[in-house]
DNA sequence: AAGAATGTTATGTA
DNA sequence: CTACATAACATTCT
């Protein structure tokens, strides 16, 4: 479910739902009990995204780290508490609103070293404003590794997926297998342009539409699902109707259009 | 109803 | 040291 866009999305979504009231993090359940006596009953005082990774600063400095992984997600409930559904690893209790974390690869307490480790295994998040796309560029300009493995390297760039690394390469023209050392600067530049579009795109419309209203001769809220995404899943090329291969790359499904990419 | 999926990490191999 | 493959883990949907 989440690249970069999801993420931020949420820490926004949970900061506004939260705001003001004194939150309360009850017991997560199964695997993730170690912090659970810890944070019960702490109040939340902020939240912040990294690339695909969440952090919950808590009174007494108790700090959250959060990884939705691949099935991880919330659910927002207005009103009371609802009784739990599944296994809730996270449950966050606001005055009229409360959060619930399913399926997370990460849900853990961490210290201030763990967290610094953390971020510096991360690239620039395009999401970011302090992101420095420079280091970015250091990274793939003296690499042989695929641009299509780089591109979803979160200590090359931080928030990019599956989708994002389709589409983006898409719209640019670059084939995902191109040696990262063989883009240009002017390549690049429109790379990281593109992603910073793309994610702020999906964290505004909470979803990932990459097609434009023009291509879709639709507006583009209106897409239907499956029809999104120009290669992502498709068999022929939403921008100029030429098959479509696909083929793994970095251990994940990937997509190129036999004419837009090269 | 097996299998795939908007992910990461640890470990083994070359 | 780099790159790549595999397994493990989380859950929902088709």
């Amino acid at each position: 479910m989440p690249e970069g866009h999801t993420i931020h999305r949420a820490a926004r979504k949970q900061r506004e739902v939260l705001a003001g009231d004194t939150v309360v993090a009850s017991s997560p359940q199964g695997r993730f009990t170690d912090g659970a006596a810890l944070l019960d009953g702490r109040r939340l005082e902020d939240i912040e995204a990294h690339g695909k990774h969440l952090f919950y600063r808590f009174e007494d400095d108790l700090l959250l780290h959060v990884h939705l992984g691949l099935f991880g997600r919330f659910f927002t409930h207005k009103g009371d508490p609802p009784d739990p559904r599944g296994a809730i690893r996270l449950r966050l209790v606001g005055r009229d609103a409360t959060i619930d974390l399913r399926g997370p690869t990460a849900c853990e307490i961490i210290d201030d070293d763990d967290e610094a480790n953390l971020l510096a295994r991360l690239g620039p998040d395009p999401l970011r404003a302090d992101a420095d796309p420079e280091r970015a560029w250091a990274r793939i300009a003296r690499s042989r590794r695929e641009i299509g493995a780089l591109v979803m390297d979160q200590s090359v760039m931080a928030g990019v997926g599956n989708v994002y690394r389709a589409e983006a390469l898409h719209v640019l023209g670059i084939h995902p297998s191109r040696e990262g050392r063989s883009l240009s600067r002017v390549e690049f530049d429109a790379l990281w342009a593109t992603v910073c579009r793309m994610l702020a795109d999906g964290e505004r419309a909470g979803r990932i539409v990459t097609v434009s209203a023009e291509d879709a001769g639709m507006p583009r809220s209106r897409i239907p699902r499956g029809e999104r995404t120009y290669v992502y899943r498709q068999a022929a090329c939403r921008s100029c109707g030429a098959p479509v291969t696909s083929w793994t790359l970095a251990g994940r499904r990937s997509w190129a259009c036999a004419t837009c990419q090269s």
